[in-house]
This record gives structure tokens, sequence and C-alpha cells, in this order.
DNA sequence: TCCCATACTGACACCGGGTGTCGATAAGGT
DNA sequence: ACCTTATCGACACCCGGTGTCAGTATGGGA
């Protein structure tokens, strides 16, 4: 989480197929599903299976180099983030999305669940809108 | 949403089913997914189909009498709340949930999101920790 | 109380996102 | 160049959830 942004996962092999993975993410801002991104690739031309794009992402995710969030549907949706911890703030309708940062969020999270007696406190937090070009 | 909690939906038939998942949602305090209620159901000698229980839940999360959550696998589960805004603190080991308020985490959701042009604003928040009985 | 329109039920087929498998392929160290 | 082995990707499969539709049961009306 402290590395500087390799295209890959470090210890694993350079493949053409990741590394049109990590140029595509790093080309879009916002949260793309596994197929949103296989498609893309397809149409410019790149040759690449949808279980490879799974995967990589999947791999990616796991190694925290990309976030990931569950739309309504239970889809998954990827993006490659800022390496500081922050929440998402998206248009439900052109699901532009901007990082945000609550320091205030996280205390307030913190000591809730203290109070409550919980340890190994993690959480979530998301917030959707609709964005000023998505209004007229 | 400001009704006195019926146990089915207004407008609708009472149906033993119905009645049925009512009252189990009503013993239940954490969130369960709707094969878990099916299967609970049954053990108590419930005639109740799977399909049933899953449009019966929708129609309650629908009508805003319950809530609901994706679990990380992207399953939907389910809990009776209370009719005032709240988030959800929750075990990761025994699923052990609480409701917590937070009006400061709603403003700063709002301020932040007023702040970036967006509207219409909604927001998600869930704490997930270890309770102190499963530390133990 | 009976009747009946119709909401509801639930077995089953189906959908779609995602994963396991495994032979073919290719990265990269020697 | 060679060989070990990670990776790829077509395909079968898994599983949560939804559409269908014939059969059932509710509850308002006579």
């Amino acid at each position: 989480m402290t590395e500087s942004r390799p295209t890959v996962v470090p210890g694993q092999r350079s493949t053409r197929q990741r590394a049109a993975i990590g140029d595509l993410l790093d080309q879009l801002d916002d949260f793309r599903s596994a197929q949103d991104i296989h498609e893309e690739l397809r149409r410019r031309g790149e040759g690449i299976g949808l279980t490879t794009v799974y995967r990589t992402l999947q791999a990616l995710a796991d190694a925290g180099e990309i976030d990931v969030l569950r739309t309504s549907a239970g889809e998954a949706s990827y993006r490659r983030c800022s390496d500081t911890h922050h929440h998402h703030l998206v248009c439900r309708v052109c699901r532009r999305t901007v990082e945000v940062e609550g320091p205030a969020v996280e205390h307030w999270a913190e000591k809730v669940a203290v109070e409550h007696g919980f340890a190994q406190i993690d959480h979530t937090v998301e917030i959707i809108g609709t964005c000023s070009g998505c209004r007229s």
C-alpha cells in the first residue's frame, strides 16, 4: 500500500493482458464492472478473455491496488484510487466519482464502535447524488 | 414510513406465509439472508417456498418495512429496524447488530456533496468490528 | 354463508455475475 | 535457446435471485 503503484502486482509476471487492464484503469475515472472493462478492452482491439479480467481485477483489489464497490444489484465495480484513506461521492446518473476525505467521520465511527465494546473497527461510507451536469 | 409497523404491507392480503416471515423478523435481531430465513421457517415447521420468502422480503424492503444490507459476497440480508434514520454497527463474527445515530455524519455527507455540486443526496454508512463477546 | 374475482403461492426454468478446471500458451531465469 | 511454471481463457459449473404459470386461498360482496 506504500509502494509506487506498479501496473502489476509485485512478485508476479507482467503480461500483455495485465498491462492492458492497468492502462485502462489509469484512463478511467469512474467505477466500472469487470464486464465493462472487458468490453472496452475488446473494443480497443485487445485480445483478452473475460475470465482473465475477472481474476486480474480481483487480484488487484486483494493487493489494495484498486478499490471495489458493490452496486445495489450486487455487481462488483472497480476503480484505481489514491493511496490515502478516502470515501466516494458518486453520481447516480453518470457515475462520475469524487474522492472525499472526512477525518471527523473516521473518529465518529471509531468512537461509536468502541462505546459499544467493538474492536478492530472498519467502516464503509458512500455518498450518492446527482451531479450538476446530470441535472440539466 | 410513519404508520404503526404492520406485519404485512398495507393494501395487500394477509397470508399465513407473510405472517410467519413478519413474526420471525420480529424475533431476530441481526441481518439474515433470504435463505437463512427460509431455512429457519422450515425448521420451525412452516410450509413455505423459497420464492415466496424472496418476494416477501423484497416487498417489505420496498415498502421500507425492513432494512437491506449487501454482504461482501453480494448477498442481500434483511432486518426489521426502527423507523428513524440510523446506521449499523455489525459484529463480523456473530453478526450482532447495533443501530447507531450520527447527525454529524449526515451533515458532513450533505455538506461535502453540495460543495461538489451534487443534489438529491443519499448515503450509506456501515461500521463493522468484532464485539466484546466474540473476542474472548 | 356461499361465491367468485383476483392476489398469492411455489415448483420449475431461467438469468447473470462470478469461480473451478485444465490443456494450451508465454514469461523470464539460466 | 530451453525449460520451469505462472498465466491465459474456453467451458462447465455454482449460486443468488427473478419470470412463469397452473393451482390455491383470501376477503369483499350477495
